[in-house]
DNA sequence: CGCGTCCTTGAACCGCGTCAAGCCAGGTGG
DNA sequence: CCACCTGGCTTGACGCGGTTCAAGGACGCG
C-alpha cells in the first residue's frame, strides 16, 4: 500500500484535523492510504491496529450476519472516523468498504493512546462523538424494530441524503445499488424495488438510470414523521 | 424528593465510584434519590439537567414509538449510568423507569463538566464506556433486523440474564412481564407467550408462576449462535 | 453480438401481527 | 370465607405484509 505524508490533508471537516493543531498532525498522522471502490478498508474479526479517518471518499460500515447477509449500520464520508468501535477491543466488530475511490488516514494504537493521554480536549471531543453516534444508533434501532418496509426504505433514502447530500440535479451523490438500501433498511432487494417504484408513481422520487433523484423531500419525511417527530441532524 | 449525602455509596461496581477518589465523591456527588418500582427516572423530551447513576436497583431504558409502543434499548442495574445519552444534547432522547425500588445518584451538568475538565482519566474511561455501549447497540440492531421471533425472544432472555443474573433457583433475578420481553425483542405479547411455551416444552426454560427459570443456558445460546458466534460480555 | 450484472415484476407461500375469547391468580370487599 | 373483579397470561383463528422463488428485461462492457 502506498503511504504518503498526511500533512497535505487540508479537509476542514476532518474530525482529527478539526481537533488537533498542525504540529500534532505532522507528528502523529503518518499514513494516508488510497482505496479503490469496493475495496475492504476494515474486515470484521481482524485485529485492531488503530483508528482510521476518511480524508476524502464514501464508505459503508456493516456487520456480516447469517449466511453472508450484510447489515449496514452507518455510512461515512469526508472527515468521519472508522474503526472507532475497535477501541478497547481486540478485533473489529464491523467491516468497512469504500463505496467510491477514497483516501483514508490511519493512526496506530500507540499513537492514539499518546494523543488521548496528552490532549484531554481531544479525548473529550472523542467522547462527545461517541455519545452522538450512540444516540443515532439507538434511534435507528427503534426505527428498524417498529417501521414497516415502506417507512424503512424512505428512512434509508433520507439517511443517504443526510450523509452524502445531493448534486445539482437532486440526485443522491453516491453510487449504491438496491442491495445497499435493502441491507440498510433490513429487507430485501425486491421490496426495495417495489417501494421505489411506488415512490416514483407518487412523485416523491425520480429514477434516472442508476441514480435516484429526490423530487419531494418533505413527502419522504412525512412518511416517517410519526416515528421521528423531528429529523435528527448531525 | 429526599436527598442524602452520597458518600455512603460504597458499591464497588459503581462506574463513578470506581473511577473517582473518595474526596471527589464527597465534593461532587450530592444527590441520592430513592425511586419506587414503576416510577419514572428520566422522561424523554425533558431537559437535560445532568447525569444519573444507579447506586442500587434495576432500570429499563426505552424509546416511546408510534402510538405509545415502547422500544427497550437496554437494561441497567447497580453502578450503571443513566442519561448519558443526554450529554451534548438539550433534551433526553429516552425514558428510564425503575423495574424495582432503586436508589439513583445524580450529578448536575456543571459539576460533570468540571469533572471532565479536571480529570482526564475519568473522561477517557467515560469515552471507553460509550465505545462499549455503541458496539453493543450496533450488535443489537443487527439482531433485531435479522433474527426471527424465536431467536429474538431467546436473545432477550440472555440479555436479561447477562444484565441481572440468576438467583439460586436459576430464576432471572428481576421482575418483568411479557410486554417487557416483547418491547425488547421487537414483537408482541402473544408471540412472546408462544415462544416461551415452546421453550418450556423443549426443556430450555421452566415457568414457575411469574418467574422464568433458565434450565438450559447453552440451548438458548445455540438458538442465536448463528447470529452471534461468540457471546458478547460486558 | 453475447454475456454478465443489476433491476423489475408476478405469483405463491408463510411468518407473524392482530383480534377475540377464555384462563388463572391475586386482591378486595361483603 | 367466599364471590367477584381485574390485570396479566394463554390459546386459537384469521388475514395481511413481506419474504422467497422464478422468469424476464434493461443496461453496460468486452
Amino acid at each position: 500500500m502506498v503511504t504518503i505524508d498526511c500533512k497535505s490533508c487540508t479537509n476542514i471537516h476532518c474530525f482529527i484535523h478539526k481537533n488537533l493543531s498542525p504540529e500534532w498532525i505532522k507528528n502523529y498522522v503518518k499514513f494516508q492510504i488510497p482505496f479503490k471502490q469496493g475495496q475492504n478498508i476494515i474486515v470484521e474479526g481482524s485485529p485492531v491496529l488503530g483508528i482510521y479517518f476518511i480524508q476524502s471518499g464514501k464508505v459503508k460500515v456493516f456487520f456480516t450476519g447469517i449466511n453472508g447477509k450484510h447489515q449496514i449500520v452507518r455510512f461515512a464520508n469526508d472527515g468521519h472516523l472508522l474503526g472507532h468501535r475497535g477501541i478497547g477491543n481486540d478485533v473489529y466488530p464491523i467491516s468497512a468498504v469504500a463505496m467510491e475511490d477514497s483516501t483514508i488516514c490511519f493512526i496506530d494504537n500507540e499513537t492514539l493512546n499518546e494523543m488521548f493521554l496528552s490532549n484531554p480536549k481531544f479525548t473529550f471531543d472523542m467522547m462527545m462523538f461517541y455519545s452522538r453516534e450512540l444516540r443515532k444508533m439507538e434511534n435507528r434501532m427503534k426505527n428498524i424494530a417498529q417501521m414497516n418496509v415502506r417507512e424503512k426504505v424512505a428512512d434509508t433514502l433520507l439517511l443517504l441524503v443526510e450523509n452524502f447530500g445531493m448534486n445539482s440535479e437532486s440526485e443522491i451523490d453516491v453510487s449504491f445499488n438496491r442491495e445497499d438500501i435493502a441491507n440498510t433498511a433490513g429487507t430485501n432487494v425486491e421490496q426495495v424495488t417495489r417501494q421505489l417504484s411506488d415512490f416514483t408513481t407518487e412523485g416523491l422520487i425520480v429514477k434516472q438510470g442508476k441514480k435516484i433523484a429526490i423530487a419531494n423531500m418533505d413527502g419522504l419525511r412525512k412518511i416517517i414523521s410519526q416515528h421521528n417527530p423531528q429529523i435528527i441532524t448531525q
